[in-house]
RNA sequence: GCCGGCGUAGCUCAGUGGUAGAGCAGCUGAUUCGUAAUCAGCAGGUCGUAGGUUCAAUCCCUAUCGCCGGCUCCA
């Protein structure tokens, strides 16, 4: 072993150090204000605490409160800071883990009872005394054994057994006031660097992720470098309250549940219906362009077909109760896969027939467990905008492209420009030959690349039947949804022995992929009123513009103005009522219609239309015309 | 499914061991008005459901259904 390391720096300077210099020791050779300003450090992109010996050469960077990881590291502080809140307040606490997670950070625990929202109060502000006192955070490598002693003194067996499961030879354990707890690091200097935090919900969560295990009780908080920060991620959240699809849908009158009909089965009401209405016309056009053909498939079928398909095999615990029907069970439709194949299925099938692009807005039901519902986001009854590609091993790679090229063309339509893909690959139970896998796999890699995405790959994270890539899109406030999927199919093209004769008179087996570029209607049209607010682009309005008159006298003029509008296929209504110009236009901004279009004397008289828009900006004296042919009209209509 | 919370009028919410209230929306009337709420009146609820405790339950207890926040799951 050396007695010395070399540590590159950031700017590209490499220093030489003694074996067995501390991080930050490492940080004040570089400058000693660098050093009062760190938090933790990076050694090969790995977070090291400053109180560490820096184990090897490598690249050094030092981690301060401006650096972009610093969030992870005091939010981890801030969780063990929680801790030894709960700890103060529940003696007996047994300890889980306490992690970082995006815009937070978490700490599970084992409680004599359980928590409410009033606890959170009092937590943090035993956090802000421990805040204020600036505990440091002392930073001690113990072996296996001696931290086992350490957490068996402690009483907490949760800890042992994580102790027990690390792999190397000595662990750390970080102690700040009566806090000790067992800890990867980094962390902070002492507990009074960060002020700006705020504990969010307190929920239950499996030890360990497991459902088989105990539940513990979890405890969300957020904490940011600076309260402007801090505010600005309360304000998202207040934000994403208000935008919340199950709020807008009552309010605008778009949708409805019944528990008496059945949770997860959701009735579109007139105004929610008119947008699925332009939403389906819109992509079942976009797909006949795009050279796909439609297929309409039953909702129920024989439990041949399922068996065959496998879902009974893999999915029955999630699909509904079979019907009998003349003797025979049948079974509502969780998929529409099966159904497709039978179409394939009823010919023999030329590599000349091939590519096949079958779409289908096809509803089906899944038995969800009662926890997971979720609005329109999480139902039991849905309609997948699914499509099946049947193509040969020499179109896939094309198709794939194209299917890709698609889906991003669809997105850019409905107003979603931030799109990035995830590519999960094989599992280790999978079925379908390897090299068909590696394939597929590496088609999609192609095409992501020629469509320039963004991409993180999953290593074994695909479905046992074929590896598949997801698209994520990111929503006005910044939100992450997925949504579309293709998905490679080894499994049913071989249990329905599908197959097409090649140009050289052989049988072949098909690729077969699955995609669903919106997912399912009810989830799209949930994620779209929250990324729209509600305030919908006017294409997809139900009501794109609203005729107020300003009193009575002027129902006629209004009368022959919207049938005008009508007449243009414009989508309006006309608030009869007597009321106050004011309070017609609070009405029609409360259900947030693009135009509204103000009608009194100086209207009627000039035979014009006065505008307002939206956002509250007028548009005085226009003829209707100039207003339907007008700039304003068409950057908001299509 | 699991942990915790919640369930009162169409909506948002107040309330109490002695069987319920407000605002908005709705309806009727008056008002005829120029850019986010005109005035008055009327009507509207077996307090999620089923048991139990009690002289008496919307309130306390139990079960159940649903919703909300998470966990697990999501073909």
């Amino acid at each position: 072993m050396s007695d010395k390391i070399v540590l590159t720096l950031p700017d590209g300077k490499s220093v030489e150090h003694p074996a067995g210099i501390i991080a930050l020791d490492a940080a004040r050779a570089i400058g000693p204000k660098l050093a009062e300003a760190a938090i933790a450090a990076k050694l090969d992109g790995q977070f090291i605490d400053l109180r560490a010996t820096i184990p090897h050469s490598g690249k050094l960077e030092i981690v301060t409160l401006k650096s972009p990881d610093a969030a992870e590291v005091y939010r981890h502080s801030m969780a063990h800071i929680l801790a030894e809140a709960v700890r103060k307040l529940f003696p007996d606490a047994q300890f889980g883990i306490g992690p970082t997670i995006e815009n937070g950070f978490y700490y599970d625990f084992l409680l004599s009872r359980s928590l409410t929202t009033e606890d959170l109060e009092i937590v943090e502000k035993e956090m802000k005394a421990i805040i204020a006192a600036k505990e440091p955070f002392s930073y001690a490598l113990l072996t296996k054994a001696e931290a086992m002693e350490t957490f068996r003194k402690l009483n907490q067996p949760l800890k042992l057994e994580l102790i027990g499961e690390i792999p190397d030879e000595k662990v750390s354990v970080y102690t700040q006031g009566e806090f000790a707890d067992l800890c990867r690091g980094p962390h902070l200097p002492h507990s009074g660097v960060i002020k700006h935090f705020k504990l969010l919900s307190v929920a239950g969560a499996y030890w360990r992720g497991d459902e088989k295990k105990p539940m513990l009780q979890r405890i969300y908080g957020t904490a940011f470098a600076t309260k402007e920060e801090l505010d600005a991620y309360m304000n998202m959240l207040e934000e994403a309250k208000k935008r919340d699809h199950r709020k807008l849908g009552k309010e605008l009158d778009l949708f409805s549940v019944h528990e008496e009909v059945g949770p997860g089965l959701v009735f579109w009401h007139p105004k929610g219906a008119r947008i699925r209405h332009i939403i389906e016309s819109f992509w079942k056009e976009q797909h006949f362009r795009n050279g796909y053909e439609m297929v309409y498939t039953p909702h129920i079928g024989r439990a041949w077909l399922w068996e065959t398909s496998g879902h009974l095999g893999f999915y029955k615990d999630s699909m509904y109760s079979p019907m009998k029907i003349d003797e025979f069970d049948y079974f509502i439709k969780p998929m529409n896969c099966p159904f497709h194949i039978m179409i394939y299925k009823t010919q023999n099938r030329s590599y000349r027939d091939l590519p096949l692009r079958w779409a289908e807005l096809g509803t089906v039901y899944r038995y969800e467990k009662s926890g997971v519902l979720h609005g329109l986001l999480r139902v039991r009854g849905f309609t997948q905008d699914d499509a099946h590609i049947l193509c040969t091993p020499e179109q896939i790679e094309s198709e794939i492209s194209e299917v890709l090229r698609f889906s991003l063309s669809i997105w850019r339509a409905f107003g979603f420009e931030k799109v990035k893909a995830y590519l999960a690959t094989r599992p280790e139970k999978a079925v379908g030959e390897p090299t068909r896998w590696d394939q597929a796999i590496e088609s999609l890699k192609r095409a992501v690349d020629k469509e320039g995405l963004e991409c993180e790959i999953d290593e074994g994270g695909g479905a046992f039947y074929g590896p598949k890539i997801d698209l994520k899109i990111k929503d006005a406030i910044g939100r992450e949804w997925q949504m579309t999927t293709i998905q490679f199919d080894f499994n049913e093209p071989e249990r329905f022995d599908m197959t097409y004769i090649g140009a050289d008179g052989e049988k072949h087996r098909p690729y077969m992929v699955h995609r669903a570029l919106l997912g399912s209607l009810e989830r799209f049209f949930g994620v779209l009123l929250e990324h729209h607010g509600g305030a919908m682009p006017t294409w997809l309005a139900p009501v794109q513009v609203i005729i107020l008159p300003i009193s009575d006298k002027h129902i006629d003029y209004a009368k022959k103005v919207e049938d005008g509008f009508r007449r243009a296929g414009i989508r309006v209504n006309t608030d009869f009522r007597s009321d106050k110009i004011g309070y017609k236009i609070r009405a029609a901004q409360l259900m947030k219609i693009p135009f509204m279009v103000v009608l009194g004397d100086e209207e009627a008289n000039a035979g014009t239309i006065t505008v307002r828009k939206r956002s509250g900006e007028n548009m005085p004296g226009l003829s209707l015309e100039a207003f339907v042919k007008g700039e304003e009209w068409k950057k908001e209509s299509c």
